[in-house]
Parts: C-alpha cells; structure tokens; sequence
DNA sequence: AAGGTATTGACTTTTCCTGACTTTGGTGTA
DNA sequence: TACACCAAAGTCAGGAAAAGTCAATACCTT
C-alpha cells in the first residue's frame, strides 16, 4: 500500500472517530508515526483533502503548531457541495451571477450571505489582478465561500 | 497548552471580570503566578493585545510598577469604517487574521460571517494568482467585504 | 514512452521561549 | 539637593519548534 494511502486512511479514521468530523494532528509526530516525511502529510492533505473533496484546513507554525482538518458533512444543501462541484477551477462573471442568484432562489442564500459573496467576487476585487487569473480567482472564491455554508 | 495561550487566556479572564475592561498587573508577580519569564509577557502583549487587536497598554517602570491593558469597544460602523481605512492597498496574511479575528472578539462580526471572510481570503484561494498579487487581492477583498457590512 | 502521481529533502517562514542587558521611577541618605 | 541604590518594566537577539514551499526524482499506468 502507497503511504498516500496509509495517510489518507489515517485521517479517514480519526475523522470518523471525531464527534465534530474534526482531526488535529502535528505534522511532524504524525509524520514519524505513519513513517514518512512531514512534508508528504502536505501533499496528501493538498491533493486529497481539498474543498473540492469536502474539507477544510486550517494550521498553526511554530511551538505548538497543529493542522486541523475537518469535515463539511452534507445536510440538506448537498445542493451547495454539487454545485461547488460542478465549478470547475474557472468561472466567468456572468455564471457566477447565475449562480449566487439560483442559491437566493432556492433559498440556499439569504439575501446578507448572497451580498457578501457577491462583493468577494465584484470586479472591484478581481481588478487587483491581470485579467488572465480572473476566472480561476472567481471559482477559488466561490467555492471556498459556498463550503462554508455547509454545516 | 502554550504558556502563550495561557497568557492569553488569564488576561482575558480578567478583562471579563472587570467592570472598565481594564486588567492590570505586575509584570514579575504575574508572571511568577502564570510560571513563565517575565519578558513572555511582553511577547503575548505585542502579539495578542496591539491595537490592531483593539487593545491599549499602559505602564510604568520603577518600584510599584504595573501594566494595564485596556479593552476599547467602539461603534461598529465606525470601526468597520476605521478598519477600512486602516488597510491601504495592501495586506498580508497574518495582519488579515488579526482584523478578522479583532472584529470577531469585539462582536462587531459574528461568528458565521468572519469564518466567512476568513475563507473568502484564504491561502486555499488565494494560490490561484501569483504571490506578487496576493497582498493586494487580499486588501481588495477585505475592505469589499467589510464595506458591505455597514449599514 | 508519456504523463500523471508519489516521495524526498533542502530551504523558508512563523511562532514561541529565554536570558542578558537597558531604561525608568521611587526612596533613602549625606 | 544630589546622589546612590533598588525595584520594576522594556528591548533585543538568539535559538528551538513547528509548519510551508518547491524542485528534483522515482514510480505507475496506459
């Protein structure tokens, strides 16, 4: 069995042992007790445990530092994991309307939340950027927001 | 636990008991209570209770010495506005944090919309354009975001 | 053989902790 | 008053403990 494999089971397991679909571990300990470097924790957690995938990750550096994985579990807006889905690593504007204002009519959005993801993604924001990285900062955004949501 | 979290945690115990928002120790007895070198103190001030944080210190050297640190709450309009205009054109990740974090702790955001935020310009989004754009893409989401919180 | 997927290790960045040294304020004494 | 001395708090640089990044290489699959 491939390490990525023996990691990602790992965490599966105590993933699944968490009450919150919540798994804390430091790098380098869990490094030395699967047996692999540390960094490939990182490249299993960048490669496997993406949004895309239904995962949020969060760390700390330094003494004390920890990676916190959890889990978005699908309530009834398995709506917003499908559609996170279907975006794909690139959005233009005009979807993206579509999009926020199908999840407002759905009632996937209130009107505050819809707002708010509507300014992260305005074309003030994207301006700061060259037109050519537009598109995939627009579905970076989106479907990083949208995830939040589930719960 | 980190002797930093610990720190942290006795400040705020004693901000929250007191009437003013103000909590005001002994740089050496206190320190001597908590278990750690008196300069640890000065690190977790400088980190954790700046202005930024939305904190103010205090203090005075020489026999009966002390340090105070006070909590200020304001209008949150206009500390969303004041925030605002702190930002400029750009921001890095960890200053990112801290706003975020400062308006969740004064209440001026509420859990759901910081985590909100938080996601709207994290590191996950944030890789989709170069490093040189990122400071400012930051920026631009942030004060986009918090602009449409005020009413 | 090509192209994707895994693995590794060297190097970077962030966070925390410590101790030696400096500066400031108060008090007592000639 | 002036000076000495003690009792605080402040500063800073160094080191340790973590996590992050990246590019080179190895390994599969088709």
């Amino acid at each position: 069995m491939r390490m990525s494999d023996l990691i990602t089971q790992e965490i599966l397991r105590m993933l699944n042992e968490s009450e919150v679909n919540t798994a804390e571990i430091q790098r380098n300990e869990f490094a030395n007790m699967i047996g692999c470097v540390p960094s490939q924790i990182n490249y299993v957690l960048s490669s496997r445990f993406t949004p895309e995938h239904g995962y949020i990750i969060e760390s700390r550096r330094g003494g004390g530092g920890y990676i916190r994985i959890r889990r978005v579990v699908l309530n009834h807006s398995a709506a917003l994991m499908h559609i996170v889905n279907t975006i794909g690593d690139k959005i233009d504007a005009m979807t993206t309307r579509i999009v926020i204002e199908n999840c407002l009519e759905s009632g996937i959005l209130d009107k505050r939340t819809a707002v708010l993801i509507a300014r992260a993604v305005s074309a003030t924001v994207l301006q700061s950027v060259p037109v050519e990285y537009r598109d995939g900062l627009r579905a970076a955004i989106l479907k990083q927001m949208l995830l939040t949501l589930i719960d």
